[in-house]
DNA sequence: TAGATTTTTTACCAAATGGTAACTTTTTTA
DNA sequence: TAAAAAAGTTACCATTTGGTAAAAAATCTA
């Protein structure tokens, strides 16, 4: 059940084999969190790979008095301090829940066994390569587009992101002020 | 003896054995390249994954009637459009040599040929890995420096950058205009 | 549900960066 | 090596975004 709701959330970028999504689905555990839970703090090592069955997520950075955020997460899709996980070691960031969630996750350790089998290695590699090409395309976003040409691309690849998240995260989000974005969207219509 | 350059070369971010290096090495054919020769097109599907020997690269987009670069890459280090590699899919990301340059490359299937193998897969997932946490720090430079903060940075990463590469790319890959870089070096001391 | 807290909005001015253009310096090419 | 082309610098003003502050709106909490 796990497995195919796994696989059904991914087929559309890419094809691992039932199999696969089993024995991912075997390690998982599930776990709740209300809005606004510590899911893994800063300055700690990331201990599990988290997937998203409903709610949110968002991923920060303390900075200067303030939390920047590097990336969201919603249903369906996975998320955890991924380089805290890949290097096995504390970093600034900090994963925090945006609603009330639904998860499953898997220890770090059983995210590096499943990386290990010739079945389970093809979720781990590509959610490097995934996560590698969403980064660039970040990246690229930055160093392009203005603030509100971001902002516009945000609400279109996640139309509900404005009812379900703090406008100040989203603002952390675009590299701007609260007070910048809604300048913004008062004049962006 | 490539293998072992090569080993050196990665040696101080992650330990693959001398036998994964050697199955990489086997798939090397020598390139060399002089100045501004463009390496992979925009709007072509990266065919090569390669090793700098010496020189460098760019990964530049096209945007706007003039090029952003993505990234640079020197001497003992991979480069390739990356995206293109994993996505198996033309891009408008092209790769420009910046130095008369001497590199190894593989070709794309047999890049792949080596994840599939137990040895070299090391050399794919921590590729991809590292590309990943190397972006998400390039992310979070764009997020939260100042220009002339990320302009420090990057001098510091790559003390001979100034001498070795266009500041007109140095000033896209910060985000800025050539007068504006310009203008930081300037007061910048 | 009232009060407290947080978030969002608005306004003002300051600072950083962009765009245009002219000039200087460096590099390339004939 | 001289001319041409490209890159870098400087200056000017315009635009965008930041910082501070205060008010309004929304949310949380007792």
């Amino acid at each position: 059940m796990l497995a195919e709701i796994l696989k059904k959330s991914f087929d559309q970028y890419f094809t691992a084999p039932i199999e696969a999504w089993e024995e991912f689905a075997g390690y998982c555990e599930p776990v709740t969190f209300e809005k606004d839970e510590i899911i893994k703090s800063h300055n700690a090592v990331e201990k599990y790979f988290y997937f998203i069955l409903s709610g949110s997520a968002g991923i920060f950075l303390w900075n200067e008095n303030n939390f920047v955020c590097l990336d969201f997460a919603f249903d369906h899709s996975f998320c955890c301090d991924y380089m805290s996980l890949l290097l096995k070691q504390p970093t600034p960031l900090q994963v925090v829940s945006l609603e009330q969630s639904e998860m499953v996750r898997i220890k770090s350790e059983d995210f590096y066994k499943l990386g290990r089998t010739p079945v389970g290695q093809i979720i781990v590699q590509i959610s490097a390569e995934t996560s590698f090409i969403d980064k660039q395309q970040q990246q690229i976003e930055l160093l392009t587009k203005t603030a509100e040409e971001r902002y516009k691309i945000l609400l279109n690849k996640f139309p509900a992101i404005y009812s379900r998240v703090a406008q100040k995260h989203i603002a952390s989000y675009l590299g701007i002020t609260p007070q910048s974005l809604s300048r913004i969207r008062k004049f962006s219509k």
